[in-house]
DNA sequence: ATGAAAGCGCTAACAC
DNA sequence: GTGTTAGCGCTTTCAT
């Protein structure tokens, strides 16, 4: 193994070396391909002998594309996306695909990545960070680059997308509020927009008004963490107001119930119920055991997949949108005290 | 539009537009070529006008890689984990590289994906999951294509390596203990072989006896959440063992404190000290607040990427190993009680 | 500064 | 079943 490390060999190498010629060495590592056993056998043995190994790029140059999917993302660091890019990741790779991951933090990143993605003739693109332009998802339509979007506003046309029913999603965390005894609403919204969390605020506080229940508004700047502790003051300010909070996003409810217990020595869930939204890891944590709503990412890795590979297969075929079921997740602050 | 989405365009196509030859298009194209500003105006424009983008994948056939790098990481749903990745993600885009992440938990995961990522041509490797076996390290060193580990045992050659300075981390963690009062100490540490992790755990108690003091080792099985909450039932029952632990990670120091806290009462950190490993996200928590040890994995990113870079520029060059400095995270499980 | 031509490593269509 | 011959889209000498 001290061997100077040439030129990395080609079908040409093993071909000579099998006696054979370079398209049998393309056979034999193509699987359906006319070729006998014994010149399988042979070409096999002299690759291995040299450590060749198919070129997938020069491979790809000839196929119209090359396997490459790319995975646009931000806030990697969310206990709740990260799971999420791990199962699309995972179910690309079970499809035959290679993800090329790009965490964009902003619209201008996405667009960057996205135009360099094209560079690679990637296969697809699944985007779960912020809404695409509408003109470079024109570009990757009339690139024929199929584009699945995840929970990103409808906003633009020209891609497919699985999304969560946000409607679904208010009247849950209403009735789940509702049958814990709660009847003064509240819920988190923040001021950045991001579709999917405002919308299902929305959706919650319309659910409310037309059972004839008072909701209140809480703004937050983002969905993080700081932001519940921030809004746990608002809460605490009034909570008279409040017997059933809703945080649209589990980050936000540790947050919220941190503040909630920790600075303010009120209690969960019997004097507010709290509830979450995409059962993050830590919500079932003995610390918070916090009741949420599951957005079943696992089914949202593989309905992406699925929807990238339908449009490769039959690109003029009608924009689907499909819907992501919810789970609702009872624990600890929203029925009764934790129990251990 | 309404175009049918043909073929893609080549720098044939622009080169004909442009009434140029197909190497003008391609100097266009590329920087530090002699091309008249005029041709280049032309050139990018009729680029412009068709949708042309340069095909990667076909100037990595002549360059002899192709400016992807895979990643390789486990667990990526941890916030460790998941932050580290983002972070080299970024450091590799900063640098002009793409990277492929895939997600390996187990070592035969990690071989076929360092296989398959042999056939991408990839530009280097950079593996955060587990320990690859040598014969595949062998492989890349053989094709010169730089592999990187972080954090893996030093078991194999042929790789550089980032890593944290077990020894440091050992003194470090017994220093905070001791120096928060504690004289009767505990260690949690995993059955499953994590290098780092079983390393920390060893290097403690070694201080721990070496300054003169009791230490006792809590196995567990794995590192995560419910392997501190499991730990936490044999601390409460042998409580006067103990008055300070370290919880070789972030995770596992949850589960301990809200075992401690919840199921048994005890009370942090008055009766136990308890000192975490990582700086996750949730460590800063008020519910939490706990006392830990910083890896700075912004500098870890940076320095595998950069390693990586000196290994393409010199292939011969010596194998390097990079220490990464610690940060001792004082919050309240060491010192004192939470204040808010 | 530009065009011509060769070739990066592989696959596919065609003969035999 | 196997060899031959064209390319895939781009870059890079080498002339001019």
């Amino acid at each position: 193994m001290a061997d100077i490390p040439n030129k990395k060999p080609t079908s040409y190498d093993v071909a000579k070396l099998a006696g054979v010629h370079r398209s049998a060495v393309s056979r034999a590592f193509s699987d359906g391909k006319s070729i006998s056993d014994e010149t399988r056998r042979k070409v096999v043995e002299a690759a291995q002998s040299i450590g060749y190994r198919v070129n997938y790029l020069a491979r790809g140059l000839h196929a119209q594309n090359s396997g490459l999917v790319g995975i646009v993302a931000s806030r990697l660091e969310t206990s709740h996306r990260a799971r999420q890019v791990k199962l699309i990741s995972g179910e690309l790779v079970k499809s035959g695909f290679t993800p090329i991951l790009l965490t964009a933090d902003g619209v201008e990143d996405l667009r960057g990545h996205m135009s360099g993605l094209l560079n690679f003739n990637v296969s697809g693109m699944i985007i779960t960070s912020d809404t695409p332009p509408p003109d470079i998802i024109e570009e990757c339509s009339h690139l024929s680059v199929p584009v699945v979007l995840i929970n990103r506003a409808p906003s633009v046309a020209g891609a497919d997308r699985v999304q969560l029913d946000i409607k679904a999603a208010g009247r849950m965390a209403f009735q789940m509020l509702h049958e814990a005894g709660a009847t003064r609403f509240g819920v988190l919204e923040p001021k950045a927009q991001t579709y999917s969390v405002v919308g299902r605020a929305r959706e919650f506080a319309q659910n409310c008004k037309s059972e004839g229940f008072d909701v209140t508004i809480i703004k937050t700047e983002e969905q993080s963490y700081k932001d519940g502790l921030a809004a746990s003051d608002d809460i605490q300010s009034a909570l008279d107001s409040f017997d059933g909070i809703f945080c649209t996003t589990d980050l936000m409810a540790f947050g919220v119930l941190d503040g909630l217990r920790i600075r303010h020595d009120v209690s969960v869930p019997e004097q507010v119920r709290i509830l979450g939204f995409d059962d993050a890891d830590q919500a079932e944590w003995s610390g918070y055991n916090l009741s949420t709503i599951s957005q079943n990412i696992e089914d949202s890795g593989k309905v992406a997949v699925e929807l990238m590979m339908k449009r490769l297969a039959d690109p003029s075929r009608i924009l689907e949108t499909r819907t992501i079921a919810l789970t609702s997740v009872h624990r600890g602050t929203t029925h009764q005290r934790p129990k251990f």
